[in-house]
DNA sequence: CGGATAATGTTATTATATAACGTTTAAGGC
DNA sequence: GCCTTAAACGTTATATAATAACATTATCCG
């Protein structure tokens, strides 16, 4: 199902690339102001909130980074370029993101559409909520309150 | 349809009732501006953005409103209070909404996510395409060009 | 080469949302 | 009633997110 993430060394710009290192080398969602601060960014001579939106939007374009519309943030995607849609699951304690496949939900929530009349280009997914690690630490805070 | 009419219980505040019947009124999303910038609303009192947002909270408690993530905007919410979480299409054309209910997708997407160790509080679908009439209009438009 | 197309740089501006702080209003106990 | 208190509200200022407009440079390809 993966296949090799031959976009890579492909097309991408020198912006881009930066911009895509960046989103990489987080460990949750970056807004794009996030990136705009990064020293690595500023070093690469990416200095103007635009340089960083075109190239978050063609990389948008190529599949290898999301936004998350509820943080108006951006995450690189780990599943390798897919057709498939992909939710978020958004940890409200700790900003992390964890990426899952919707499969047969999305064919679901498609069809869904289409009985309506609707035709349907994208669908987006967004769960709020708190990440294992979280939850495990607020289950401990209550224990011991 | 001024009124702000006994909505279940729940009474609202002048600024609330003004914010929502706004909301009624439209026939699509409404960014905070937008319901900043109606006459209606200015005759109300209503002058600040702070004003607008502090309304929009409170709805959103209640269920009675709902925000669209990927257009920074709000909708009234034509299902009644309901306890499980809508979905909604958007034109992408006419910038209209629909909502529909996600029904046992809900809990699938929650599932997953719970797999994964993760405690989900909210889900949120947002889809994109084309209204019925825009997606017709389209199709017309092809078929002449 | 040379012309087209995409990407970039730069400045300014628009759009969206919240902070901080003081005042008013409304609900409920006595 | 009237006191207490929390919620709602008003006002100003500011933070955050995204785009407009236009000039310049790089890249592809005949």
């Amino acid at each position: 199902m993966a296949e090799p993430t031959a976009n890579e060394g492909q097309s991408l710009t020198r912006n881009q690339g930066a911009v895509l290192s960046a989103l990489k080398g987080a460990d949750k969602p970056l807004t794009a102001y996030d990136i705009l601060g990064l020293p690595k960014i500023r070093k690469a001579g990416l200095k103007a909130p635009l340089t960083i939106y075109r190239a978050l939007d063609k990389l948008m374009d190529q599949g290898l980074v999301h936004r998350i519309e509820s943080l108006n943030a951006f995450v690189h995607c780990d599943h390798g370029p897919h057709d498939h849609a992909t939710g978020f699951l958004i940890c409200s304690d700790c900003g992390r993101t964890l990426e899952v496949h919707l499969d047969d939900c999305e064919d679901h929530l498609a069809g869904r559409a289409r009985e309506q009349g609707f035709a349907v280009d994208a669908v987006k997914v967004e769960m709020t909520g708190r990440c294992p690690d979280c939850a495990a630490a607020e289950a401990a805070r209550s224990r011991t309150s």
